[in-house]
DNA sequence: AAATATACAAAACATTTGTTCATGTGTCAA
DNA sequence: TTGACACATGAACAAATGTTTTGTATATTT
C-alpha cells in the first residue's frame, strides 16, 4: 500500500530526490519552502513530518540538512553510462510487460546492452535457442516493438506463453524458428488474435 | 599531471566523498576536522582552501555544508550493486593483465557477474568454445586466479597468447578442451614455462 | 640570520539553519 | 456543532556551522 502523497508533499520530495542527487546536498527548510511555496519554516517542517511519518524521509534533529532518504524513495539512477532493467519474470497477455507485480529482480547493465529506456529483460527457459548461444537460465535483453525484421531474435507472445525465437516472415504466415535442429518451427497466421511480438533481442548475459 | 595531495588532504577528500555518497551530505568543518585530527576549524578550513586550490572541491562561502566535489574528484562509483570492469586488449605474458595501455574499454556490470573487485574482461576471439555458449565477439569476465578445478572454463596463458577453454586435470599434465568438435584438445605438462592460468570465467555477455 | 610560507591551535564572532510558540484558515467526517 | 486533519504565518529562540583574528611552531628560502 503506497501511501498517498499530497500535491505539496510530492513536490517537497522531488525537489530533496533532486538537490541531493544534483548537489550532493540535502536542501534547507527555507529552500525547500521557497520551492513549494511555503513562506514558513514551521509550514516546511509540517511537510516534512508528512513525508518522515509515510516512510520517504528521515531526519536528525538538530542538524544542519539533516534529511535523508529512505530506501523507498531514494533514486536508483545508476551510474551514467548504465541502465537499471527489470527481469520479468512471468508474462502475461494483456497486462502491461513491465507491471511490478512480475518482477524477477534487476539488474544493471552498460548502455551499450540496453540501448534504450524501455528495455527488458527476460530469463531463458528451455533450449530452443542453443545453436544461437542462448541457454537456459541465460538472461537476455530486448527492446520493445511490435514489429521485427526477418533473421531478428524476437520475444513473442503466444496465447498465455512468452518465448525466444529467430522471426522470418513468409508470405502471409509469420514462422518463428528455433535454433535447436530438435525443434519444429512455430507457424502464425499474421492477425492470429494472442500473438504479439514484444520485442527484439538485443543482448544477453551469463552467469557461469 | 595529477596534483599532489598531502596526506590529510587525501584523508579529507575521502572522507567527504564517503559522507557525500553514504549520507547523501557534505560533512561539516568540525565534522572533518574529527575525522583527519585537527581541531581548529581553521586548520580544517586551511586543508580545504588546498583542495579547493587544486581542483578537487569547490565550496559555497556562508554556506552550511557547502562544499561540492569537481568532476575529477566525483565518484564514479557506479550504482550500488555494480561494477566497472576493465576489457582487455592484447595480454601480454609478464605484463600485469591490468595495465592501462592494453585496454579496449570498460562496461559496467552487475556485481553478480562481476562478484570480485579484480574482476576483468575479455573479448571472445574464435569458435573454440562455441558449444559452451561461447561466440566470437563476446564479452567474459573472469576473477583472476592461478589454479582451476577440472570442469572450469579458464582463461589461460600459452606461450604469448591468451586463450579460453575448459580446464582438466589429468594426472601429471593440463588438458585444454575446446568446446567444439572440429578442434583438438590441448596438453600441457604442468610447470610447462610461459604457460599459466589467468582465471575462471565467471560470467558473459553479448551484444546482438 | 632574517624573511617567508606552511600548517596548524584557540577563541570570538556572524550566519545559517532547525525548533518552538501563538494563532489562524479551510475541509471533511462524526 | 465539534473535532480532527492539512496547511499556513510570523516571530523569537537556540543550536549548528562557517569566518575572522591572533598566535605559535617548523621548515624553507633568501
Amino acid at each position: 500500500m503506497p501511501e498517498q502523497l499530497t500535491e505539496k508533499q510530492q513536490r517537497a520530495l522531488k525537489f530533496i530526490q533532486l538537490e541531493i542527487r544534483d548537489k550532493g546536498r540535502p536542501p534547507t527548510l527555507r529552500e525547500i519552502g521557497g520551492e513549494i511555496g511555503v513562506s514558513s519554516t514551521n509550514g516546511v517542517r509540517y511537510v516534512l513530518d508528512a513525508l518522515v511519518r509515510k516512510g520517504f524521509l528521515e531526519r536528525s534533529p538538530m542538524l544542519s540538512r539533516g534529511i535523508e532518504l529512505t530506501e523507498r524513495s531514494m533514486i536508483h539512477a545508476g551510474a551514467p553510462g548504465t541502465r537499471d532493467i527489470p527481469i520479468l519474470g512471468r508474462i502475461a497477455a494483456g497486462i502491461p510487460i513491465t507491471a511490478t507485480e512480475n518482477l524477477e529482480g534487476r539488474v544493471t547493465v552498460d548502455r551499450s546492452i540496453a540501448p534504450t529506456d524501455d528495455t527488458f529483460a527476460l530469463r531463458v527457459r528451455g533450449e530452443s535457442m542453443i545453436e544461437a548461444g542462448i541457454h537456459e537460465g541465460d538472461v537476455i535483453f530486448a527492446r520493445p516493438q511490435r514489429t521485427a525484421d526477418t533473421g531478428d531474435i524476437v520475444v513473442a507472445m503466444i496465447g498465455d506463453e512468452a518465448t525466444v525465437k529467430y522471426y522470418r516472415l513468409m508470405g502471409n504466415r509469420i514462422l518463428l524458428e528455433p535454433a535447436n535442429s530438435r525443434f519444429k518451427p512455430i507457424v502464425v497466421e499474421s492477425g492470429t488474435p494472442g500473438f504479439q511480438i514484444l520485442g527484439k533481442v538485443v543482448g544477453l548475459m551469463r552467469k557461469f
